[in-house]
DNA sequence: AGCCTTGCCGAAACCGGTTTCGGCGTTGAG
DNA sequence: CTCAACGCCGAAACCGGTTTCGGCAAGGCT
């Protein structure tokens, strides 16, 4: 056996301070060699079993760690996940936020991966920087929340043959894998309960059109009213609500038009929050004169007053998910085999009920409660 | 010059689906050596200007990235982040995390860093996440949030010699960067604004003694106390309270005592809103009866009723600060020079106000409000 | 003119792993 | 008994960068 840990150990640099012990050391303290090693610590089918679990035995023993990035200089892997997010968005991602690195960081950690974030300032710089991500090899595949219909993410994705898996569904899902929450039957149950107490004009408010997911809710609500055998009015049906305050505007003119819903479904719970202010802010008692109903399950929902029933999603549980499909789709290369979905938990609070009178009556009330001001608009 | 560029480019494997410029190409397109390539783009001072601009040039044009994993192999450096998260912290933890994340990654990606985001389940767990990736050389660097008085991680990550910086301050800061909030400042200011609106029973709930920034905060409510020329009653200082839940409980004790207080200064918004919950409980006006002030502006304290006077800390910015620390103490190796304080901002709300009666008649009331068995307790 | 700098670059070692290739000894079949 | 097959491992190439070392040419100095 010749002296090669001594050579290692102090020998080449008087720099690095803590020793390391490199899979050299390990081989040596075998009298092995390091291919050897590194074959027996990746279950090469041609090292025997006994070797194995010298090998195994010997690199616990010495603390043997795997330099991360030697690795991957030649397996191009890093058992890391890449999550690029844009943080101009609307702040209906904040609260999803929290939960959601929770549950993925939670997974990850648990396979021994890591998770890799990076934050864009726009659309075109998110592509960027997952490129960049790729290209510097940073992460060996991607979470994409916050599908859009048409995603140019997944374009890139495929592109350089980089696996992702998406958190939301999409048009062209060939060579995917994704999970997501059904959001279109939550909001076809919420429909479905508003029409059970008694409700008949219905109105929907809606989140982005690029968004998958709104394509989605768009659908379920239409679904309910057909179950319901309810006619869609459209002008109830609103788009592009992401915010409280875009919310509240929706809200607004939905309860100042002629003929206004007695309850409204939003596709968000911060809409929804923003749309609880502004039907009070109209003199209305929400949950009596009109009902809300949200999608999100977002804490703040439960403070509000009255408190928001809406449909709660385990976001901490979304993310767990993502991250494990991932991980199984970059180690299988199967990701079409990887989907799957989950669904939303009906919360019920106070923010929706039985009508307490008819739309021509509401509309009476709200006109009574408007400022001379406010009914000149 | 070599056809090394043809025998680069598609003769190694045919596995590349994407060719990848490498540092090769490059130095082959300039008919330079690799090393030369690689000198000139690390501003090594043997190269001449006129070369170093060639290069910058043609890499630009080709599009060149070195393969971070590559590059750590010999150097260390990784360019990424570390931040290691225990899960199984108290709730007062979650709303942080939305802006703190997206303030240190949106630092990190400025200067073409990555954010390496790991969770542990226990505080033991933490230890070992963070040596793994010492080991794995998966971070350059860790932001340490939430430090204790005596924090394990900060010798950890002494005794392996790799940078860090803290979010707080440590009892031993020798070779530490760190940035805080004055928090100690902003409960003295809370404790002489009461004092201002005339209390003169105020009382103190304090988080867990074990993190740094509660013996800072429980120094401050001293200072404010001190300077207001008030007494301080041991039984009005309570510690521990960092979820709402516990918030509450220390609100019931100090309401029900012989001579409840009337105000109460949170080290934490989680704590005060539930002490808010609490004192509604027990029939008082929150804002007139009672005065509560917290310490930390989650977004919550905005929607409770009344809404919460409280200290905002800009946890954003925290993140970003921490990160640019971090790296420009890495570049450096200075970490001492790297510290920096930061005020919270007083946000005025509804919670607070001149007291309405004194301490003997508030007991009175609180008492009369008492139900039969909670008398009994 | 001769010599010593100095500026600039090529060549090769190196980092710590992974993967390929070939060879040795043993075994089994012919 | 011979030879092929097989199991198992050593040796070396390789990955894509960084860093060291040495040498060539130009320039300054005596």
């Amino acid at each position: 056996m010749p002296t090669a840990t001594a050579t290692c150990r102090g020998g080449r640099k008087g720099r690095h301070r803590h020793p390391r012990t490199t899979i050299q050391d390990v081989a040596d303290a075998l009298g092995l060699a390091k291919g050897t090693v590194s074959r027996a610590l990746n279950d090469y089918p041609d090292i025997s079993e006994r070797t194995r679990l010298k090998v195994a035995r010997k690199a616990a023993q010495l603390g043997y760690r795997p330099l991360a990035p030697a690795q991957a200089i030649r397996t191009g892997r890093t058992r890391s996940i890449g999550l690029v997010l844009s943080i101009d968005a609307d702040d209906a991602q904040k609260p999803f936020l929290t939960d959601f690195l929770d549950g993925v960081s939670r997974a990850a950690s648990a396979e021994h991966w890591t998770l890799t974030v990076a934050t864009a300032a726009s659309e075109s710089d998110v592509l960027d920087t997952i490129l960049r991500l790729i290209d510097e090899r940073k992460a060996d595949g991607f979470i994409l929340p916050r599908t859009r219909v048409r995603d140019p993410r997944v374009d890139l994705c495929r592109r350089h043959a980089v696996p992702f898996v998406l958190y939301g569904r999409v048009a062209d899902d060939r060579g995917c894998a994704w999970y997501d929450i059904r959001g279109e039957a939550a909001i076809r149950d919420a429909v479905l309960r508003l029409a059970g107490f008694g409700h008949r004009r219905i109105a929907f408010v809606n989140g982005g059109s690029q968004y998958a997911c709104s394509r989605l809710r768009h659908e379920g609500f239409l679904a309910g009213m057909a179950k319901a055998g309810l006619p869609v009015q459209a002008e109830l049906v609103l788009e592009g609500a992401m915010t409280r305050e875009a919310g509240a505007q929706a809200t607004r003119a939905l309860l100042r038009s002629g003929l206004p819903p007695t309850a409204i479904v939003y596709a968000l719970d911060a809409a929804a929050i923003g749309g609880i202010g502004a039907a009070a802010g109209l003199g209305l008692s929400v949950g009596r004169d009109i009902s809300i109903i949200g999608y999100d399950g977002i804490p703040e929902g439960a403070l509000v007053s009255p408190a928001l029933t809406t449909f709660g999603v385990d976001t901490c549980a979304a993310g767990k998910r993502l991250a494990e499909i991932l991980i199984e789709s970059i180690r299988s290369g199967r990701p079409e085999e990887l989907r799957e979905l989950s669904d939303a938990r009906l919360v019920v609070r106070q923010s929706d009920g039985p009508p307490s009178m008819a739309p021509a009556r509401l509309a009476e009330t709200i006109h009574k409660n408007l400022t001379t001001e406010e009914k000149d608009e």
